[in-house]
DNA sequence: CCAGTATTGAATAATTTATTCCGCCTTGGC
DNA sequence: GCCAAGGCGGAATAAATTATTCAATACTGG
């Protein structure tokens, strides 16, 4: 950063090869990486040993040198203008797409701790340790959290049930008492099977936790903590992924407080040695 | 940023002198700057010339390129830290806790375009629209990219098949023809169940996508297109989930490339009319 | 106009990096 | 257990990049 502050700073009292260096640098200062000081000279229409000498005026102890410079001066202006300015608008396809989803994804997870108040994300992690059983319920995308969420709690050794299919859900539903934990995962926090599962546990005074979009939804209500993701994207073939993510996030974010609590590294080694054996032909 | 990761990851397949660089490369990345190859060999104890061929191994041109590529990760890093740093002096452990876990999670995704060639992501995205059935597989954590992936291609019309049990997705596997496409995840690369579908598609000519860790296995070998994602955070409760989220983002970015060829905007609105529907109580 | 100085580039030296080649060790097959 | 094959590491060497020297030229102030 300071290094092209520095060559614009002094280009007055350049020579006019020395200028024209000068000028090359600070326009094309991105491409300096792949610029040997032979072809910067040829670039330019001057000498080898007269880019050297420029480099050593300038105060550095040679080409490299200058070059190492301007490239720490790129890369700290482009990622702070990364943060900054949130977009840029032209690059190729593949890239762009990336860039995109990454970015609405990023902000999408910092959000998290934002609408969900830290007293709701620890009931439920307090929920969650303290739980004899836990039932897990999410249909469609959101099948996937409360199956991933599944696997994680199992790892943790906590009894964590999970079934695609509605009916046998509730067939396990129960199974539970007051000191299981039923965790509902839903986008739309309206979702029919849902509902009827959260009926179940009002009834049964089964604690129930909610994951679902930020928004008013029956969902939510019935729950005695209510957990969010954001949604929200415009585009409707991202919002989805974006929101799935999300509620993942938010589960892995579970699963480590709750790794916090018991300090499981013990149960993780084991399992990882499992795995390991599994690996074998 | 992603250079250093990229070691961490590979850290494991290892030689001796290899890790021994890759040590020293780690712990000081800010100092190297200021070697050259042949001092760093000497501060290791090997010899220049296996110091330029650790570059080219890992993917590098040549010893200058592997020493921009530190530089930059470490002004990255050092620019990104002070940004933090400003904003958030102490915290809570929780905030602290999710903030951990979103810039690991960040880092790991910006590392996706670095570790897979743009041909490789064109290449599967291509495979995957012209097939006519896809068998996805993947076990443990990887069940659970399979999983939304399946549901990904199905939302765009494409005959996906996945199952949790090895023997009947073998099964599944003798249905497919060589206008299939075979993808499969694992962390490791080693999982012999996936070996054994992957020796199956070798010998029926099935197209076979990998996607694994970044680092050398048996699996992404015998793929025709090798897809990955980082590996290598420390935290061994972490790690897990942030190469399972990298996976899913991967698959994500492939979905997103499959909607732009196929225009399936009317598929998608359909489906989310389905959706409607099922919400209704 | 001239002496003195600064600037430039060709040639060359020095340094750094990349490649080649060879010996060593491991591995897998017989 | 032995041999071939292949990978690994290092010494030597080749190639490249960078730095210096030196001579020619241009410019400046007197």
């Amino acid at each position: 950063m300071v290094c092209l502050l520095k060559i614009r700073g002094m280009l007055e009292q350049m020579s006019v090869i020395e200028r024209k260096l000068a000028d090359f640098i600070l326009d094309n200062a991105n491409l300096l990486r792949d610029y040997s000081s032979q072809q910067l000279a040829d670039a330019v229409g001057t000498s080898q040993s007269s880019v050297v000498k420029f480099c050593q005026k300038l105060g550095y102890k040679g080409y490299p040198d200058l070059k190492l410079a301007v490239s720490e001066a790129v890369i700290t202006a482009s990622t702070l203008n990364r943060d900054n300015q949130e977009q840029n608008p032209v690059q190729s396809g593949l890239v762009n797409l990336v860039e995109q989803l990454q970015f609405s994804l990023t902000s999408h997870l910092r959000g998290i701790l934002e609408i969900n108040e830290e007293k709701s994300l620890l009931d439920a992690a307090s929920h969650l340790s303290q739980a004899d059983k836990i039932l897990l319920a999410g249909y469609g995308t959101s099948a996937i959290v409360a199956h991933d969420m599944q696997f994680r709690l199992l790892q943790l050794g906590k009894l964590a049930l999970q079934h695609s299919d509605p009916a046998l859900t509730l067939q396990l539903a129960s199974t539970l008492s007051s000191n299981s934990v039923m965790l509902l995962v839903s986008e739309s926090g309206q979702n029919s099977d849902l509902l009827k599962l959260a009926r179940y546990a009002k009834n049964k005074n089964i604690p129930l936790i909610s994951l679902t979009s930020f928004k008013a939804n029956a969902l939510s209500m019935a729950a005695n903590t209510a957990l969010y993701a954001l949604s929200g994207d415009e585009n409707v073939r991202v919002n989805p992924i974006l929101v799935q993510l999300a509620q993942q996030h938010l589960c892995h974010i579970l699963y480590l407080m709750l790794c916090q609590r018991q300090n499981s590294d013990h149960q993780l080694e084991e399992s990882s040695k499992l795995l390991h054996i599994l690996e074998q032909p």
